[in-house]
DNA sequence: CTGAAAGCGCTTACAG
DNA sequence: CTGAAAGCGCTTACAG
């Protein structure tokens, strides 16, 4: 079923092709009938302008790429929803883009920016597969890329030299606030779950930035975070799922719930999996031990016992980033941004008073 | 920052377009040395080929469309790495785009299909926002797409005379087998939640299909599947979520439970929704009700009892698609196939023998 | 208000 | 193995 092109339009409304163009994009300088007559045509042989030709010939249109990497979660679902209705606001179209694991870096950005003439690109989650000592050198070769970047909930760069601008949950002043929660509650002998390795731990990723959150919120307190209250992950690559809650908790217990009598959890869906290895190993949840989560998710208010947790504010996550974004593209400056964006905590029925031993 | 084009390239490095062009595109008849140093300098110049300007000339591209309307779940999105992992070894690149509900109409396919020459379409999950009644004309207007489409996971259009092809999980079949598991455990009092209007309960919607699968398991074992156990959606827009299972259940449980000693659910998230009403209610899972769900999803083997459902066979439900898209590429005829794929059950905690009462 | 022409950045027969 | 030329389907000054 071959296209029908512009110019098959034009000859059969006896017209040239730069008028079919003119009216088909709304111009002003079009006689009104003409463009009737046309946009008729149009419908009736099912003419679709061809995206490429166009792109080939536009200069500046007004559309955003933006960029998933592997696995989505319901979390940036709704935060691409957020973004695509705040961008629309704000006058610009946006358009996602995919990219497997294995293509996550700097060219296939901008292989992206080139097929569509976007203007710029939100990261929506992390990119890149590197660890965190390449983040500087994608960093370096995404500036090259030419339109701004902002990273939305990703704040791996912000440490970096080389940084793009971000916008983020508090994830560090969230976990923090959490495990204060904890800690007015009485509670002495906190752990966290789950942590990766020594390095990783220093890292910008959002485990990492909240583990940091309760440790120095623990110190602060002036109690011990040590290496007994820290729940190594068993599943490194996969840190914010419920199996790794499950599995690590899990694993842990084996040494016995000791001193514990709270469980500060790196995510929601890791909390989720932290409540059934508790329930399977008898341990009740709040009195025995109190767990609190990280995200907000729908899970979080239907779990039993539903989960104390820090809601991301998604509306506000993605007006600032369109905010930041805007702003970049307004004023031609290279200076970056961070923002950090301050969750809302939910309480839920997981936390209580630490139990007496 | 001006993007380098193939002429500037051509140009450093003293040849015609041309050769650039066969260098990049990797074709025999160019001599090593001159390819190795094109190529040596598009990486050195930070060349990346225009993609619009490609598509208008390239006649047959190997890229298929993979659309996702509206917001996604955890299932299409594996199922999305499942597709693209198949795609990829029968050697075609897929390339996702994602349309919000309210552009989710024949023009919008029509328009990604231009941009890139895509061969073919994938819908994954639903397509279009009309009711039911609509289908067809969609489907229709599809059909003048023009190139094969297959409905992943989406029923909708299998009983229109349009229809296109479809690669589903056998929503009827494995509603009826957990059904009958139910019933072979005794219980004769099953309810099933949640159901919309009647006019929907015909539908090729996949709450619809697993009703009847469930409906007709009553049917033939005797039961009688009436009114008083149909458990209302009190969010139709959002049939599938846990709010939809909490909110129904709670509101159905103000009648009191009566006979019921069973709910049959629409899918996990729902059935999750459902153990936490119950749950507030006082009603013990599987004790006092047993509950199903539909899909598999991490959830069901984390909620406190854990779900017996049907587990989507994702990587059957992949190949199944592909399989269906590649035959219908290769011979051009225009016939289409519906594809049903067995569920695998799931035995979780949430089944029990019916209580005495 | 409309048309003819140039050109966006590539690819691909066609010559050599 | 390489180059010059045509053309993919549009848009946009430039004339009229």
């Amino acid at each position: 079923m071959a296209r029908v092109t512009i110019k098959e339009l034009a000859e059969a409304c006896g017209v040239a092709a730069s008028t079919v163009s003119r009216a088909m994009n709304d111009r002003s300088d079009v006689n009104p009938e003409t463009r009737a007559r046309v946009l008729e045509a149009a419908k009736r042989m099912g003419y679709v302008p061809n995206e490429s030709a166009r792109n080939l010939k536009i200069e500046n249109t007004k559309t955003i790429a933006v960029i998933i990497q592997g696995e989505t979660s319901e979390l940036l679902i709704k935060l691409l929803a957020e973004l695509e209705q705040k961008l629309s606001d704000a006058g610009y179209d946006s358009y996602l883009s995919h990219v497997p694991d294995d293509k996550a870096d700097a060219a296939t950005v901008e292989r992206i920016v080139s097929e569509r003439k976007y203007v710029a690109v939100i990261f929506l989650g992390r990119y890149g597969n590197s660890g965190s000592k390449d983040a500087p050198l994608l960093s370096s070769q995404l500036a090259r890329v030419g339109v701004p970047i902002v990273f939305c909930t990703t704040a791996d760069f912000s440490g970096s030299p080389f940084s793009q601008s971000s916008v983020s949950v508090d994830d560090y002043a969230g976990a923090s606030e959490v495990t204060r929660l904890l800690i007015e509650r009485g509670h002495t002998h906190i752990a966290y779950a789950c942590v990766g390795d020594e390095i990783g731990r220093e890292s910008g990723h959002a485990w990492a930035l909240r583990y940091r959150g309760y440790r120095d919120a623990m110190e602060t307190a002036g109690l011990l975070a040590g290496e007994a209250l820290m729940i190594p992950a068993m599943n490194p690559p996969d840190m914010y799922s419920m199996a790794c809650g499950y599995e690590s908790v899990r694993a842990w217990l084996g040494e016995g719930l000791g001193d514990t009598t709270g469980i500060v959890c790196s995510c929601d869906a890791v909390a989720t999996g932290v409540l059934r290895a508790l329930h399977e190993a008898g341990v009740r949840v709040p009195q025995d031990v109190s767990v609190t989560g990280f995200d907000g998710l729908d899970i979080a208010s239907y779990t039993v016992p539903s989960i104390t947790t820090i809601a991301q504010p998604l509306d506000k996550i993605a007006q600032s980033t369109v905010r930041v974004l805007v702003a970049a593209l307004q004023h031609e400056h290279r200076t970056t941004e961070q923002v950090w964006i301050n969750g809302t905590l939910f309480q839920g029925e997981s936390v209580g008073a630490p139990r007496k031993s």
